[in-house]
DNA sequence: CCAGCAATCCGCCAAT
DNA sequence: TAATTGGCGGATTGCT
């Protein structure tokens, strides 16, 4: 043990199991693992009880010859705060009861659901996706609503949370997705101290684009001309600024910054601005005792009101309530 | 919470 | 010719 000792009391997420059918996608699965399965404590992260489990447990087959031996049976999601489906391989047979029932009850007893990828299509054979907003990898989208026309499948963004369940986009946006739960029930130290652990960016909010189109590095000159800029902004959050200072800085025209930023972080500067804001926000909330009025001036809001303003919007919640939720016991 | 005003965003187009 | 830039105007959004 050592001196950061923190408390995480909240919604309390806890009890973490990933659930796989008959063939494992490694990197899917990977991401489950990676986020709830290390034991970041000595840091002052969260740990998790995190087990992988399949219906009769046994090897089965991944990529590459590889073989995953999995120790657990469907009995192991019993108890789970979150049960993550990585992927889904069977598309076409409808899943065992035994699945559905697992499902079903974790839903009830408030537990939530993510899935990453195919695992959409599980979640909504069970029956469990009547009349929700949800999203899948670009490729699965026609195929998804086709197959199901009661869902509403909007494709152009990362991750989508609605209600206790939560689908994703392929592969790295299973990481936001997986973030964006450990954010909401443990806050933003939490999910940060993760993703730094993962060097991964903390924060990649759902209604972001698929298509974020930053693929090739721009040859020659300039590889990222906005990663300063970003990096500045992040560390004076503090100040008001405008986006045309900020295309200044980045030796563009506002024009072309807006462009750029768009590309790079599928936002608009100032809403990735006004989102890095709240995220700040929700830090303090988390740890200091400092007022609402003072937060929001130290977030570069001009006032108490539009802190509120934002923080409602984006999160659903006033910042006391926050911090309510997060106040140690 | 609203009104009035400013900043921002986005499609279009001409210029490189 | 194709691709990129940046300026402009009007609709939208955000701030005081």
């Amino acid at each position: 043990m050592n001196a950061m000792v923190r408390v995480y009391p909240a919604k309390m997420l806890r009890d973490v199991v990933a659930l796989v059918d008959e063939r494992i996608h490694p990197f899917e699965l990977g991401v489950a693992c990676e986020i709830f399965g290390i034991d970041r404590s000595e840091e002052g992260l969260p740990r998790f009880d995190f087990a992988v489990c399949s219906e009769g447990a046994g090897p089965l087959p991944a990529a590459g010859g590889m073989v995953v031996q999995i120790g657990h049976g469907l009995e192991r999601a019993a108890s789970a705060d979150l049960i993550v489906i990585p992927a889904w391989h069977t598309r076409d047979e409808p899943p065992s009861p035994a699945i559905v029932r697992v499902l079903r009850e974790a839903l009830e007893r408030g537990a939530r659901v993510v899935s990453e990828c195919t695992g959409v299509f599980l979640l909504a054979a069970a029956g469990l996706l009547t009349g929700r907003r949800v999203t899948a990898h670009w490729r699965d989208a026609d195929r998804l609503a086709r197959r199901f026309p009661e869902l509403t499948v909007e494709c152009d963004r990362l991750y989508i949370a609605d209600g206790q369940i939560i689908t994703s986009a392929g592969t790295s946006a299973g990481i936001d997705a997986c973030l964006y739960i450990v954010r909401d029930e443990l806050g933003v130290a939490a999910a940060n101290g993760i993703a730094r652990r993962m060097v991964v960016p903390p924060h990649r909010h759902g209604g972001q684009a698929q298509y974020v189109e930053t693929p090739v590095p721009r040859s020659e000159r300039g590889t990222d001309d906005l990663a300063p800029v970003l990096a500045w902004i992040q560390g004076n959050l503090h100040r008001t600024m405008s986006v045309a200072s900020l295309a200044e800085q980045a030796h563009m025209s506002a024009r072309t910054f807006a462009r750029r930023f768009g590309e790079a972080t599928g936002t608009t500067p100032n809403q990735w601005l006004v989102r890095q804001r709240v995220l700040l926000a929700q830090s303090l909330l988390e740890e200091g005792d400092l007022d609402v009025e003072q937060i929001a001036h130290r977030c570069g809001f001009g006032s108490a009101d539009v802190l509120r303003h934002h923080f409602v919007r984006q999160l659903g919640t006033s910042p006391t309530a926050y911090r309510r939720t997060f106040a140690a016991t």
